[in-house]
Order: C-alpha cells, then sequence, then structure tokens
RNA sequence: GCUGGUGUGGCGAAAUAGGCAGACGCAAGGGACUUAAAAUCCCUCGGUAGCAAUACCGUACCGGUUCAAGUCCGGUCACCAGCACCA
C-alpha cells in the first residue's frame, strides 16, 4: 500500500478550503492568536525555497495552536509596487499591472501546493485601489501633522540612465541596472519626520519580546548618543555658531574646528573669508566623490583652512582656526565639530597632516604616537584637573556651560529622517497638489485613492523626473484650496510604503469605511507573532513601527506596539554552501520538490535541516531522509493493533515526545521536534506494534509539518471528519515522562568506568552503595582514599579517590 | 574600525540550568531480499592501539576555575552578519 501524494495532497488541500477551515472568526470566544509572516514581492521569477522556509515556521505553529483551540489569523498577501516589475516591464512592453496580476497568480498557486493554512479570504494586494487609497490617507494624516515634509538634498543619481536611485539600488556607489558610477545630485524630494519618533521607537523596544540581536540592530540605527551642544562665538564677526559632543569635558584640549563643506555659516561670510576660492575648489571636489569613496575608502583627511574666520574657546578664551573636510557631516549633529585632536584619532590625523597642536587633556595614552581615546586623569584643564571618572568631568562641565549660558546637554541619532520618494510609475501617488497661490495641499480624504493613471510608456523621465510628470492630464489639476490651476505631485512613494501597516488591513481587509475598525483592531491586534528575514529588521521593521506608532497617536489604532514578538530565520544556501542566486544557478524550485516527493516532505525538510534561526545548505540526499520519515508514518497502518490509551511499553516514550514536541515548536525549535518523532518512530517500529490511540496522538504531532499524509491516515482509520477541524492537540503527563528506572553511569576522578541500571527515585546513599559495589568499581577504589562521593540524580555517580 | 554572532565526525546537526559529547538525519561500508537494479530491512560508522574486553586522545587554539567544562572565566585565531569618518 503505496502513499500517492500525488493525489492525496491536492485533495486535502481542495477539502481544507471548501470548508474554510483556516478562515479566522472575528466574532469569536476562543483566545486569538495572530501570526504574521512577511508577504512577499511577487517577482518573475516565482518563489524560492526561502520563502517556503519563512513561511513554514508560523504555518507549523499556527496548525498547532488551531488544534490547542485558538481562533488563529495566519493572512498572506503581496507586495507588489517596487522596481523589478517596473523594469521588466519597460523590457516586455507589457504593463506592470499585468506582471504583477501574472505573478501574483502564480506566487498563489505555488504558496496553495505547498498546503499552507493561510487565510485566503484576506488576501492583500498592495497596488490594488482599495488598499492604496489608505496607505495615502495614512501619508495624508503625516502631512497634516507635519511628519512629511519636503527638502532639498542630495540623492543618488546615475548620469547613464538618467534616474534617481535608493540607496539599495545604488550600492557600492554602482547603479543596480547599468553599473556606472553614481553621483550625487541636489534634489527637492519628499521625506518623513522618523527621527521624531526616534525615542518612542527606542523606549517601545522595552515592552516587545524580539530576538536580542534584533532589539540591537534597532537600537543602533537608531544610535541616540548623549553629550552636549556648546556654543562657539566667531572673532571676527558678532556671530556664533554651535557644534555637538560626546565629550564636553575635553573643551580644553581643543585646537582646531572643522566644519562640514556644506555648512551655510560659510556662504554667509564668503566675504570675510580670504581664500573663498579654495573653499569652492574643494567643494566641487566633495561633490564630485562618489558614495563609495566618501564611506568606503581609507582615505587620507583632506580639507581647507578659512582664512580670516576664527572662533574663540569658550572655556579658555583662546583662538582656534576653523577648518572644512569632508569627514565631517552637515546630516548628523549640527554640521560642525570641536576637535580634540589628542583624544579623537579622525581629528588625530586631521592634526597631524595640517600641522595642528596636540593638547593631551586625559592623561593614560602617548598621544605622540596615537589619539587616547580611553579613560584617565584630567589635566591641562583648569576647574576639571584631577578628575578621573567621565561621567562627572562631563557632567561639570555641562555644569559650567549652562551656568554660562554657552551650552546644555542634548541628544543627537544617528537615524535620518526617511527620504520618501522615488521617481517612478509603479508605486503610490503622492497625494499633494502644488499650488502657485497656496503652496503645497492635500488632496482632499473623499478624492482618495488618488489613482495611478493608466499609461503607454513608464520609463523614467530625463533628468530623474518621473514617467507622471509626461501625462499633462495627471499633471495639470485644479487646487482644492482655492480653485486655481495647479500642478499635482509626480513622484510616487517608495517600496517601503505598503509594508508600513499591511498587519492592520488583514485584520479587515475589505473595510471601506476606514483602514480597519476599532473593534476588529481592539479584537486582532496587536500582531502575536512576527517573523521574518534579518534583512528587514533596520528597515521595514523600523519603518513599520514608526507608522504605527503615528497611527496610535492619532488614536486610529488602539495599540502602541504592532508586534509583541519578532523572530528570524536563517537562509536556505545553495547545495553549494553559497547564497542562492540567479547568476550562480544554484536556486532550487520548489516546484520540482513537490513534483519529486511531495509537499510534506519539502515543508518537514526546510525545517528539519538545521536550526531554524541559522543558514544552511539545501541537500537533495537528506531530502530523501524527510521522504522516507513521512513514508514511515504512512507504514505505521500496517502494524496497527486495537487500543483506546497507551501501551505499557511505548506510554512514557509517548508523554515524552508530546511534551518535547510541544516544547520545541513554541522555541522554534522544529528541528530537534522532527528528530524527536524520528526517534519515536524507530522505538514504536522497534516495538513492532502501535495501537490506534498511539497512531492517532502520532499523526496530531507530526500534522503541523506533514498535514496531507496525516489528514489521509485520520480519515482512512475513521478518527473524524477531518484532523485540521476536529483534531485537538495532544496533552502530556508530567508523572508519566519518568521511567521507572535510569541508566546511570559510574566515574572515578571524573572518568566513566561502568554503567549501572537503577531505580528513578533512589537515594543519595544507596545509588552510592550501589556503585561502590560494582565489581569494576570496587577493584578500583580499593586501597584508595575517598575524598568526596558525589551522586546527581538520573545522571552519574562521581567517586573523587586517590 | 565598532557591535553582535558562530566555531563540535566525511556532511547537516543535537546536548535543560556545568553532569555519559556526537541524539536525529545524510553519506559511506558490510549483509538480507532480488535473475538484476530500485525500494525496503538488519549491522558498523570521531581518532589511535588492540583479535577482543578495553585503554588513551578528542567540541578552533592557549591558559584558568571545578569532583566534573562543548557549556563558566581570561587571552588568541578564523569565519559570518549589521553598522561604518556619527563628532
Amino acid at each position: 500500500m503505496n502513499y500517492d501524494f500525488k493525489n492525496v495532497e491536492p485533495k486535502w488541500q481542495e477539502k481544507w478550503e471548501e470548508e474554510g477551515v483556516f478562515h479566522a472568526q472575528d466574532n469569536s470566544d476562543k483566545k486569538k492568536f495572530y501570526a504574521l509572516v512577511e508577504f512577499p514581492y511577487p517577482s518573475g521569477a516565482g518563489m524560492h525555497v526561502g520563502h517556503i522556509k519563512a513561511y513554514s515556521g508560523l504555518e507549523v505553529v499556527s496548525r498547532k495552536r488551531r488544534l490547542q483551540g485558538y481562533n488563529v489569523l495566519f493572512p498572506i498577501g503581496f507586495d507588489a509596487y517596487g522596481l523589478p516589475t517596473e523594469n521588466y516591464a519597460i523590457k516586455t512592453g507589457i504593463h506592470p499591472r499585468k506582471v504583477t496580476d501574472m505573478n501574483i497568480e502564480k506566487f498563489t498557486s505555488q504558496l496553495k501546493r505547498v498546503g499552507f493554512s493561510f487565510d485566503w479570504t484576506r488576501v492583500i494586494d498592495t497596488t490594488q485601489e482599495d488598499y492604496y487609497k489608505w496607505t495615502q490617507w495614512i501619508f495624508l494624516k503625516m502631512f497634516e501633522n507635519g511628519l512629511a515634509f519636503r527638502d532639498k538634498t542630495l540623492v543618488n543619481y546615475c548620469p547613464s540612465c538618467k534616474v534617481v536611485l535608493s540607496n539599495e539600488d545604488s550600492q557600492g556607489g554602482k547603479c543596480d541596472i547599468c553599473h556606472s558610477d553614481i553621483v550625487q545630485k541636489s534634489k527637492d524630494v519628499w521625506y518623513l519626520r522618523i527621527t521624531e519618533y526616534a525615542d518612542k521607537l527606542l523606549e517601545g523596544l522595552k515592552e516587545v519580546d524580539y530576538l536580542p540581536n534584533v532589539k540591537l540592530q534597532q537600537e543602533n540605527w537608531i544610535g541616540k548618543s548623549r553629550g552636549a551642544f556648546v556654543t562657539f562665538s566667531v572673532n571676527e564677526a558678532d556671530e556664533s555658531f554651535k557644534i555637538y559632543t560626546t565629550r564636553p569635558d575635553t573643551l580644553f584640549g581643543v585646537t582646531f574646528m572643522v566644519m562640514a563643506p556644506e555648512h551655510p555659516i560659510i556662504d554667509k561670510y564668503a566675504e570675510l573669508i580670504g581664500n573663498m576660492d579654495e573653499v569652492k575648489a574643494y567643494r566641487a571636489e566633495c561633490a564630485k566623490k562618489t558614495e563609495f569613496e566618501r564611506t568606503q575608502l581609507v582615505k587620507e583627511k583632506t580639507g581647507v583652512k578659512l582664512q580670516g574666520f576664527t572662533a574663540k574657546n569658550p572655556v579658555n578664551g583662546k583662538d582656534i582656526p576653523i577648518y572644512i573636510s569632508d569627514y565631517v557631516m552637515m546630516g548628523y549633529g549640527t554640521g560642525a565639530i570641536m576637535a580634540v585632536p589628542a583624544h579623537d584619532q579622525r581629528d588625530y590625523d586631521f592634526a597631524k597632516k595640517f600641522g595642528i597642536d596636540i593638547i593631551e587633556v586625559i592623561k593614560g595614552g602617548d598621544i605622540s604616537k596615537e589619539a587616547y581615546t580611553g579613560d584617565g586623569e584630567m589635566v591641562n584643564s583648569g576647574f576639571l584637573n584631577g578628575m578621573t571618572n567621565k561621567k562627572d568631568s562631563i557632567a561639570k562641565m555641562i555644569d559650567y556651560l549652562s551656568e554660562k549660558g554657552i551650552g546644555e546637554g542634548g541628544v543627537q541619532y544617528k537615524m535620518k529622517d526617511w527620504a520618501f520618494n522615488r521617481q517612478r510609475y509603479w508605486g503610490e501617488p503622492i497625494p499633494i497638489v502644488h499650488c502657485p497661490e497656496c503652496g503645497m495641499v492635500a488632496v482632499p480624504y473623499e478624492e482618495l485613492p488618488l489613482k495611478l493613471p493608466e499609461v503607454e510608456n513608464f520609463e523614467p523621465g530625463q533628468d530623474g523626473e518621473s514617467p507622471l510628470a509626461k501625462i499633462d492630464a495627471f499633471v495639470n489639476c485644479k487646487c482644492p484650496k482655492c480653485g486655481g490651476d495647479a500642478k499635482r505631485e509626480t513622484d510616487t512613494m517608495p517600496q517601503w510604503a505598503g509594508s508600513s501597516w499591511y498587519f492592520l488591513r488583514y485584520i479587515d481587509p475589505h473595510n471601506t469605511k476606514a483602514l480597519a475598525s476599532p473593534e476588529k483592531l481592539s479584537y486582532w491586534g496587536p500582531v502575536d507573532w512576527y517573523n521574518g528575514g534579518m534583512e528587514h529588521v533596520t528597515r521595514h521593521l523600523i519603518y513599520s513601527r514608526f507608522w504605527h506608532r503615528f497611527l496610535y497617536d492619532i488614536g486610529a489604532v488602539p495599540f502602541p506596539e504592532p508586534y509583541l514578538k519578532r523572530t528570524a530565520q536563517g537562509l536556505i544556501l545553495g547545495p553549494d554552501g553559497v547564497k542562492m542566486s540567479k547568476s550562480r544557478g544554484n536556486v532550487i524550485d520548489p516546484n520540482e520538490v513537490v513534483d519529486v516527493y511531495g509537499a510534506d516532505v519539502l515543508r518537514t525538510y526546510v525545517l528539519f535541516m538545521g536550526d531554524y534561526e541559522q543558514a544552511a545548505p539545501w541537500s537533495e540526499s537528506s531530502v530523501k531522509g524527510c521522504k522516507r520519515f513521512v513514508d514511515r508514518i504512512w507504514n505505521l497502518q500496517e502494524i496497527l493493533t486495537d487500543g483506546d490509551e497507551y501501551s505499557k511499553e511505548l506510554s512514557s516514550a509517548f508523554h515524552k515526545t508530546v511534551k518535547k514536541v510541544s516544547e520545541d515548536i513554541e522555541g522554534m525549535k522544529f528541528n530537534t521536534a522532527i528528530a524527536a518523532l524520528m526517534t519515536l518512530l524507530n522505538k514504536i517500529y522497534d516495538n513492532g506494534k502501535i495501537n490506534k490511540a498511539e497512531l492517532k496522538t502520532f499523526i496530531l504531532l507530526a500534522s503541523p509539518f506533514a498535514p496531507h499524509i496525516t489528514e489521509e491516515i485520520w480519515s482512512q482509520q475513521n478518527f473524524g471528519e477531518m484532523l485540521a477541524k476536529d483534531g485537538v492537540w495532544p496533552s502530556y503527563d508530567e508523572s508519566k515522562c519518568i521511567d521507572d528506572s535510569v541508566e546511570i553511569v559510574v566515574q572515578i576522578n571524573g572518568k566513566i568506568r561502568a554503567k549501572l541500571t537503577v531505580p528513578t527515585d533512589i537515594s543519595n546513599e544507596d545509588a552510592i552503595t550501589l556503585a561502590k559495589n560494582d565489581e569494576k568499581i570496587a577493584e578500583e577504589i580499593s586501597g584508595k582514599n575517598i575524598i568526596k562521593e558525589i551522586y546527581v540524580k538520573g545522571k552519574l555517580v562521581n567517586i573523587v579517590a586517590k
């Protein structure tokens, strides 16, 4: 009797769908469980085994929780706006709408073939009008609240393709499409003021259960630092400017200052500065530098000293020269720094190159060789001299500065405002109108969605202009405020917009009045468990937390943090141990695996291959091992006997396995959960028979991993109508997990010398006596001095003898 | 450079909270069944020595704590990931 997965798997997939067994109930007395996986970008290449692994984790948890009586929401959707689709459309001339629909169809059929228990009545497509209407709505709310704004900035620009590129599309300073060098270009673009939420995002992390490294990466990304702002006055003009420093206590060691080349004060006093030509030349040089040169190369410090423009040290009145250099960024702090070469390596390098004094203010290093960044006694520092505690000296300096009105404590964040724009077609139109009279005006809410117009040609315009700019019927409009002629914004939203709130839409996907109803939000929210890739931890996860927190602040959602728990799966590497990629030709297609081995085998293998959170290479032969496992489950029916309770021989093994599998699934240790099932299976075959009660438990435990074959056995054995509907997750009895006797080892001086089988509840004394009575042990310890005897319950006896 | 993580058989990996290192699976070798192969089933499977019982060695490397260390502490090396002139 062979198991015919080719017929059985589609049969059950259809039945589950027909009966709606995985549809989440909005009105239910059951305890809710909202499991979320990162929805895919529907690319033309179809799904990847990596997707299967990413979804299989919470798939297993969801199936288990349903059997435990939870009302489970486990949804799926498609994050469908984005460049690859648009580029494909440009190349083939097929409209992105069509491409997207085709890809979604392909993904859907692939997902269904694997038998994932998604609620298919709640599918989301971010490119549909009834979805992006609310993406635009949220944008307008942000605009209303001053969080969406326009600013001039440097953008990545590809002179060959004539497009503005995101950072992701211009990594390494090369254009992702044509591989030519990217230049920095000044442009007026949209930003979201995420920096305003830096502290809230940091605070919120304290309340959620994320993997420690996920939290850490978010903290680093936000990059909060504490320090002080200090005001320096200019000697040659009635002017002053601020700097930010984390070590205000080293103020006595300042021997020069550095400003970012584009610092506005330079232009304001251009007439005072004697060498403005040189300054301009340096600026031009910096603008030419690619992102790659600015950040990747460990290069020598460059800069220009400003002639006739100097500052005064506020604590000792000394005159200090001012330089410009590109190692100071306009985008962090105030765009100007006080340089303390003795205690900062960058300042040190600069001082050495330009022959500037280096004054030691912290003892402990050798400043003739390099900057000393450690702690030590303050010297050459006036009222701080002799202090040894960094915290105290910083606090004392801040007190002094505040008293004199020339400085104050403050914080800075590494995180920058979110550049929220794309000059591309396939994205959500930004619902703003530019009116010559009224300025920027929001499109009225009742006019949403602002539809993406149909076009023939979606190629980007010259000079990095959006393709929408070419469509007069879209661009020309009336100002919603004054009714005069106006022009629409032609930028679209970036890739990350639609995914920043999709988890809320799953809760109420067909609502036409709100992004989701308050009742449903309070029932389902927040997401109980969110799993996804590490690559999204600093972008998507921060962005969506920001949007969510904002929605909470304006009362649109009733809970402040969107995700209670966040985990991440490891990559599946190619059989060659390298990351899968099309160009390497080491990509495994899940369809082929399902064709040859079936969905149950694929699901089991991606979870069995190793630690879920770790990367592991694909191995075809290991897939076969899982095939054997699945077949051996089927063949249990050949050694089936009657019996409605566990047999004496297998009882404790079953209780132990139920415990182990239950706990391991919750801890995402799927590999050991499956291993435990394999161990039990081996034991059953050793035992030569299995009864009905045992078989029922076994297939229930295996069902989250291999739902089709277990469903088929359930039905063949008449356990009930449908496992997925009537099955109840088995429970275990802690007291029955214990065997009557255990094998313990006997060590002498920590070396194993014998093994003994003893009653589980044996006393310390009895165990030691028994060990000493063992022939071999007795011989070894005879004539020796026993120093210590240790019994570790159920594990070992150790006799220390000399 | 900074931050975090990892390092265990031929391979993927297990090992609660310091207590039998290598569970489970793959590959390999041997055997059964078969005309043969596939499939299935049984046995062996970290290294060295030995016919064997057994002994010694072994969790990247060096050192320490402990009756006992893959696990804890100090140092070194390698690899992976994220950030990167952040003042």
